[in-house]
DNA sequence: ACTTCTTCCTAAGACCTTTAGGCAAGTGGC
DNA sequence: GCCACTTGCCTAAAGGTCTTAGGAAGAAGT
C-alpha cells in the first residue's frame, strides 16, 4: 500500500487549512485523516492526540503571525509602527480566521513561554519606543494595546460590529487615531 | 420511576453553573444528565440539541451581565459610570468565567438582534453622554469601550498577563484613566 | 376510574478519540 | 541482492458524545 507522507509538520499545517476553512473548533482528528485519504489510527504515531494536535496549530499561528509582525515593524516607527501591527493582527485574523482562532487557544505556562507570544509581547513594546512613556506605564500600555487589537478583532470577526453604520473600516482607523493620541498624551496617575 | 423534574429553565441554569466549574466548551448534554442523574435522551424533550443549550446558556449570561450593568450604571456618570460598567465586566468575568465564555459565543443575527446584547450596545453608549461625541465619534468609541472590555477581560483571564509585574489591578485602573483621557480628549478625524 | 398528556426511558445509529497489535514498505549492513 | 530492522499505515476494539424513534409509567383533567 502506498504511502501518504504524513509528518507532524504536514498534518500541523492542514490542520491549520482545515481550521480557516471550518472553524478551528470544528478540527478534528477525524476530518485531517479524511483529507490525508488515510486511517484515524495513523495520525497518532505523529500527534500525541487531538489537543496536541490544537496546541501545533496555535504555535504555527502564532509563529506566521510574529513573522508577518517583525516584517511590518522594520523600518517604522511611532504611529506608522502602531498602525502596521495593528493591521497585521486585523488583517491576518480576516485571511485566516481559524489560524487567529488557534492564538487564542489557552497554552499551559512552559509551552506558551517557549512560544512566539513572547515575540509578539516584545514587538508592542517596541512600537512604544516611539512614544514617551516610561515603567510601568510601559506595560500598561502594552496590556492596553494588546486588549484592543484583541479585542477589536475577535468581536470584528464575531459579527459583533455587522449591521450597523458606520463601517468598520472607518472604526478600526479612527481607533488607531485614537491611540496614537492616547499615547502621546497618557494621563499621569 | 420518580420525575427528576427538568425544565429547559433548569437545564440552563445547571448548564450555566457547569460551564462555571468546567469550562463552556466542556458542557455537553451527556454531564448534564449526569449532574440529574438521568439519563441523555431525556434532556432533548427540553432542549433541541447540543447547540440549542449553549445558545440558551450565552442569552442567560448576556441577560445576568446586562441586568448587572444597568444596576451598577444607576445613578452614575462620566468616568464613575465607565468605570462601574468596567468592572462589571471584568468581575462578571472573574466570578463566572464559563458564563462569561458563553457570551462570545456567535450567534445567528435574529438570536442576537434579541437578545441582551443590544442593551449592552446602549449602556455603553449612555456612558458616552457623560462625554462631548457626536456621531459618528461616538460609534467609534462605543466599538472601542467594547474591544477594550472584552479583549482585556478575555487576555486576563486567560492568563495573559499573567507571570509578569505590575499586577493586573494597577493596569486595570490605569487603563480606565487612560480611557476617560482619551474619552474627553477625543482627536479630530 | 378512564383518558390524555407529559416525562423519562430503552434501543439504536452515527461520529470522534484513543490504544493495542499486525503487516508491509522503505533503509542500512553485508 | 538479501537480510534484519525500523517506520508508516492498517485493522480491531472499546469508550464517549449526539441525536432520533418509539415505549411505559407518572400526573392531571373529566
Amino acid at each position: 500500500m502506498a504511502r501518504a507522507g504524513l509528518t507532524t509538520e504536514r498534518l500541523t499545517r492542514a490542520g491549520a487549512d482545515l481550521a480557516d476553512e471550518v472553524g478551528f473548533e470544528q478540527v478534528t482528528v477525524s476530518a485531517l485523516a479524511r483529507g490525508f485519504d488515510v486511517k484515524v489510527a495513523s495520525l497518532y504515531s505523529h500527534v500525541r492526540n487531538s489537543h496536541d494536535l490544537r496546541t501545533r496549530i496555535a504555535l504555527l499561528a502564532l509563529e506566521e503571525l510574529a513573522d508577518r509582525a517583525a516584517d511590518a515593524l522594520a523600518g517604522r516607527a511611532g504611529k506608522d509602527a502602531l498602525t502596521a501591527l495593528a493591521n497585521v493582527y486585523r488583517d491576518y485574523a480576516r485571511e485566516h480566521p481559524g489560524r487567529y482562532a488557534a492564538t487564542q487557544l489557552r497554552l499551559d505556562p512552559e509551552t506558551a513561554a517557549a512560544s512566539a507570544g513572547v515575540r509578539h509581547a516584545q514587538m508592542t513594546r517596541a512600537i512604544l519606543r516611539g512614544y514617551d512613556l516610561t515603567e510601568p506605564d510601559q506595560t500598561h500600555a502594552v496590556r492596553l494595546l494588546g486588549s484592543v487589537f484583541h479585542g477589536y478583532v475577535t468581536l470584528e470577526l464575531g459579527g459583533g460590529f455587522s449591521h450597523s453604520a458606520p463601517d468598520t473600516q472607518e472604526t478600526w482607523s479612527r481607533t488607531l487615531d485614537a491611540l496614537d493620541a492616547l499615547l502621546r498624551n497618557w494621563p499621569a496617575p
